[in-house]
DNA sequence: TCTATATTTGACAGTTTGTCAAATTCTCTC
DNA sequence: GAGAGAATTTGACAAACTGTCAAATATAGA
């Protein structure tokens, strides 16, 4: 941390600092034009620092991102990618590196958003064209021998959704992440009941209430 | 099969009615061009009667296909689609349909090979910039909640690849398909053994049966 | 037809699944 | 920080599922 004499010079200091990665973000942002929006958002205000290639409509200085408190428990300074709706309903594939002071501490995310929805599409046309039955030949190559790769694939995906951070989830989303491996079916393999409980660090009797309370208001969700 | 005046006559007679659909298998081969090569197969002779953008450098007169006994029992007139691999290596998408004589006996056949090499590979491509991880984030969508239809699928594909028809499989094709189910790792998914049993009309037992018996050619090929 | 092989049957022990009540821990509020 | 209320763990349990077996039966090939 260089100068201390009052918060916020501090402030600006990060500001600075962080806009430093600016012709990077407008690299990408280039590159990748116009499928590709780069955000540089300051922790330290909690605020947008930079926008290349705006394609949320948020602007420099709109408050950014919820729960930041969480990103001193990364291990690393990579997160995703993960999949993010934009406003508009599109589905852009997010990646975020952790931008640090000299002294390690988190100062600001480089957030790069992509635009896939194109390049599904164009995928998914010639999926339909090469595929065997009626679409659904696929899934025999995908689904692996290992299952628990594939849940792991499945948390990891709900992890990079929420936020963050492998094992250090509250007891909150636990019931969410049941919830939504209950809706995908997941728990028709097998010991996944214990292998989630072992995962998680809870016990399999919490694991089962959870699970059965999902169950429950997707039947509400049902007779609605 | 150089045979006498009657056959002679009755086989010509059963070209000639094939040739009839020589015009359809060189449209279908001219839309489709260059990927596609359409074989008009007799099956009183088992010859080639016409090839369309000869893909597979057979040539008409050739013998063609090794069981076509099993044709009569099926209860559609369109086979597949299933995979094919070319001599060269590349990998047909095929479909057949049957061509039946005014009385209903099957006469002939018409079957449609598509190369899907490049398709798939501008697919992958596209897959692989829209994946999310390390190409492995589909198989959470794929994974239906409707684990029968997953399983039915890679039966069919099973199915598919050795010739034909769902239920009319011989009890040697058992053990095949649940070894491919097994290497595959369906069988932790729960009560795949009970409901495959139903599905092939065999028992419990037999289905435990072929498993131990996959299982540990696995552990020979894995010791070797 | 007879023999050798494979399948079914029914029974069984061992696991896994899902539920429960009591004991414990956690989380608020005061 | 003490205590009420809620959630979690623990250990136990019945029910369901898994995998194996031996005897009875069916099937295929000589």
């Amino acid at each position: 941390m260089p100068n201390k004499t009052n918060a916020r010079q501090e402030i600006s200091g990060a500001r600075e600092e962080l806009l430093r990665f600016a012709p990077v973000a407008e690299a990408v942002a280039i590159l990748l034009k116009p499928h590709a929006e780069v955000v540089i958002h300051d922790l330290t205000t909690q605020t947008i620092a930079y926008i290349a290639n705006n394609l949320s409509r948020r602007e420099v200085g709109n408050s950014s991102l919820a729960d930041l408190k969480d990103i001193g428990a990364l291990d690393t300074d990579v997160i995703g990618p993960y999949r993010k709706t934009n406003f508009d309903g599109r589905q852009l594939k997010s990646i975020t590196s952790v931008l640090r002071d000299p002294a390690g501490d988190p100062l600001g995310l480089l957030c790069i958003n992509f635009d896939i929805a194109p390049i599904e599409a164009a995928r998914d046309a010639l999926s339909l064209l090469a595929a065997f039955q009626d679409g659904g030949a696929q899934p025999a190559a995908l689904f692996r021998a290992d299952w628990q790769e594939t849940v792991n694939a499945a948390i990891a995906d709900f992890l990079g959704e929420r936020g963050l951070a492998a094992s250090a989830l509250a007891k909150d989303d636990h019931a969410a992440l049941i919830e939504m491996l209950e809706q995908e079916g997941y728990f028709s393999i097998r010991n996944l009941v214990p292998y989630l409980s072992r995962l998680l660090g809870i016990s399999r009797a919490t694991v089962y209430k959870h699970l059965r309370e999902a169950r429950q208001t997707k039947i509400r969700k049902t007779m609605s």
